[in-house]
DNA sequence: TATGAATGAGCATTCATTCAT
DNA sequence: AATGAATGAATGCTCATTCAT
């Protein structure tokens, strides 16, 4: 069995195991299913990743990245401050329209996985600490927002963000994210 | 083999599961799991329900009574309306806690299922409605909310609620509750 | 449970197994399906039959008593001997065509039984035994044929007639039974 | 778990399945005994064959194959015609002694299946089909049977075949055997 | 580096039968 | 005579992982 394109091996399997992650879900997903849509041997696949939870650990970063640049570049030509972080909302809404409302990656795989496997729920904690992280720097740079307002600030918006992505996935409609906006934007006026 | 205890087989199912269910997670659950904890036969278990899916929607009904008689309980001794509201977070505060932050069992149960099975997601999103309607029919009671106010209002908190209990799941503390708290108090100074 | 018409459990569950062992095979036929398209509760049905093989073995009786039955009205305008054998054809197509080339329920139950089952296939034999003296009987009758060429000849039919509905069961249609009855009437014209 | 002879997996399986499939019938015939006897893993097994159903469509086509090649083998000394096919009655008979009169492997299968399960029924289908047409070869070389004569003189004696193997499989004896052999040779006569 | 074969443990489900009332 | 609850054993099948080459 060759390459039937040019990816490399670990990059078809990323590429697959990223797209039944996240549609699919962690548990629906097979290794079989994996390396058969990958076109990858079974023992190949076990030469680049040692579990089906390292392939796991894998996408969630890759996919880390991938939504940060996403969000970065869905908000660029805003200023930074509570703009980009209004702005915030907007890409939500573009985004999840674009996948159906499957929700948020990172949400949809901690809730079902063997009490062992803390690797996961890490790169989650992860990627939540570093988007908390965006919007502290966007709250930072605003001059309205005092110092010691950034954290607790922050924490409030990541609550509408986290509650705007999880209902627009149960309701399977962006009202939810329209209503997390608006919330946001009260925030700002007070 | 004998009834180990004064309840029902099928109480003992539905206890059983509905532990397993929401802390170790549905598809970390298996029907052996289930019938060795709850000392009963496999068969008999299949008497009492079709299949798997079928448990986890009696689960998720049994829950949905459990969870709003625990809320109107929580709130029993504030005035309908705002105060209600407000309170609801103290009630996630005290809840998750006690569960240690496990988070929601209608939003960990809905992200990893075949695409075939409909009748959890159905139980899910009725669960959110009805919380939605608890929200909006203590808006409706508050003077300071004018009527065409009540359905967009109630979304906004909707989203603080499952914001509030997905991020204190995630970070594993209650900070994200009394953020929601923070936010839900704002939105009624304006 | 109440009986929903005017037979008695026993017959209920009698003509609900005849009709699920025939036309869905024994081994495809559970109890539960007997008990609940017959509506007896399971306990009513062991105190009828001691085994579902029990079951089996009334079914091919009464089947038996039909079978034959229809097979005398059938030929019943026919002359005894030669005529009623080769009406036996026609009446085979008859009868597969109305039960969509299903086949014989002796033939189709003995392949597939637990080696220990002795019962049912008894009620097998017993059932060709008994036609093959009707064939016996209708010859004896003819008196173009010789006493000791009774008993073979009557075997070349009964392989006939056994030949004609498994293939038209396989084929799915007349044509075996047809080229059965022209090989019957060369039989008697040597 | 070795390899317990020379044979690799996939011969263990269909040998095990084959003689199992054949002497106790399809549906009595378990996966885990299929295993067991073959000493081979479950999932080893499932590698080689996606279903049950699957192995018994390999053991048709194998069992047709090896049957074809027997009956060959057996008449191989008559002239090609008639006498093949007289010859053919004698096959029946040496076969059917040896393995104790159970009948034949196609008809013995296709009575008691699933409905949805067609690939069974058309491996039966299509091992008639080509033993008739091994009959219309043989019909077709001789000079005594004219050409419009070869297809309804086919199914009659395939009629006397199939009534000879069920017949000898309900009495356990060959005399149904000797029976079809005496009509087919009265057909030629004629 | 790459691979297809093989594996044990587990999956959800169904079986015919028996029990207690 | 009739019943619903309960049962142990077995069903066909899938899992993530490892082995031998």
């Amino acid at each position: 069995m060759k390459k039937p394109n040019n990816l490399s091996v670990k990059e078809r399997i990323m590429q697959t195991a990223a797209e039944l992650f996240y549609f699919e879900g962690y548990n629906q997903t097979g290794i079989n299913q994996i390396i058969s849509e990958a076109k990858v041997a079974k023992a190949s696949m076990y030469q680049h990743f040692r579990s089906k939870q390292d392939i796991a650990v894998a996408y969630l970063q890759e996919r880390h990245e991938m939504w940060m640049n996403m969000l970065s570049d869905f908000v660029v030509n805003k200023d930074q401050g509570i703009d980009q972080i209004i702005s915030c909302f907007d890409f939500l809404d573009t985004w999840l329209n674009k996948v159906d409302f499957r929700g948020c990656g990172f949400q949809n795989i901690i809730s079902d996985l063997p009490k062992e496997q803390t690797k996961i729920p890490e790169a989650v904690i992860f990627h939540k600490k570093e988007l908390t992280k965006w919007v502290q720097t966007n709250l930072s740079q605003d001059s309205h927002i005092k110092p010691k307002e950034v954290e607790p600030l922050s924490l409030e918006i990541m609550v509408l963000v986290e509650g705007a992505i999880m209902l627009s996935q149960i309701n399977k409609n962006n009202a939810p994210i329209l209503a997390a906006k608006r919330t946001c934007e009260k925030l700002f006026k007070i």
